[in-house]
DNA sequence: TTACATACATCGAAACTCGAGGTATGTAGC
DNA sequence: GCTACATACCTCGAGTTTCGATGTATGTAA
């Protein structure tokens, strides 16, 4: 039951950073998103499911903080890079820093 | 807009630690309801609708991690205390160590 | 030919959020 | 005595969000 609440706590933490973490994650270079969701599982600790990611990357588009390309490979099916809008740098940085700002106020709360 | 999108981007935040920082101010004493919306607003940098709190804290109780009392007062509307319990504690505990983690792995992302 | 990895996308049942509304006490100002 | 506001708790349900399931398609390996 423990392990269910701290399992319950960390998911969360994943769902409230994901919209940022992929920004940061774009803000490294431009990704494709299967790409972008193993970079992701790699950072967060858990898969991101399908049904969240293609979504979300679908509103960074529409909203110009990402453009995407369609890139066909010689080899497997072609890829949908998508690479930050200078909007989504600003926004990026922007966001970086307040994280900054969250973290430590939080922070203090932590003996 | 880039306002806009920032502001989701902190919400969000705020959203997926909202149990986690409930735990973190629990953990520095005993509090009521209302006064931990007065703490979380500090900490958050942004107030939590009752709606949301209210039934957080029951949830709190209902899994064993808080337990309340209520408290008669002098003058004023009578208060429900929570404070952690031993369970609660140990939570709370682990789930700073791996906020620890967490932070790292997404600082790792960031210039 | 089966299975699995790569790669994108959509749908909608289920879960979650929180603004609005309700109850109640006490204080301050008019 | 009336209004407004701060303290203090709680619930309901319309609206939003999530993501498991499902579908399409290519290439590789057993």
């Amino acid at each position: 039951m423990t392990n269910e609440t701290l399992a319950d706590i960390e998911k969360r933490w994943r769902k409230g950073v994901l919209p940022f973490a992929v920004l940061a994650v774009l803000g490294q270079g431009p990704v494709h998103g299967y790409g972008l969701a193993l970079a992701l599982r790699n950072v967060l600790g858990a898969a991101i499911p399908e049904g969240t990611l293609y979504p979300l990357l679908n509103g960074l588009e529409r909203d110009r903080l990402a453009v995407a390309e369609w890139a066909i490979q010689e080899s497997g099916p072609a890829r949908k890079t998508y690479a930050l809008t200078d909007t989504g740098r600003e926004v990026l940085q922007e966001a970086i820093e307040r994280w900054g700002t969250f973290g430590r106020k939080l922070g203090e709360l932590m003996p």
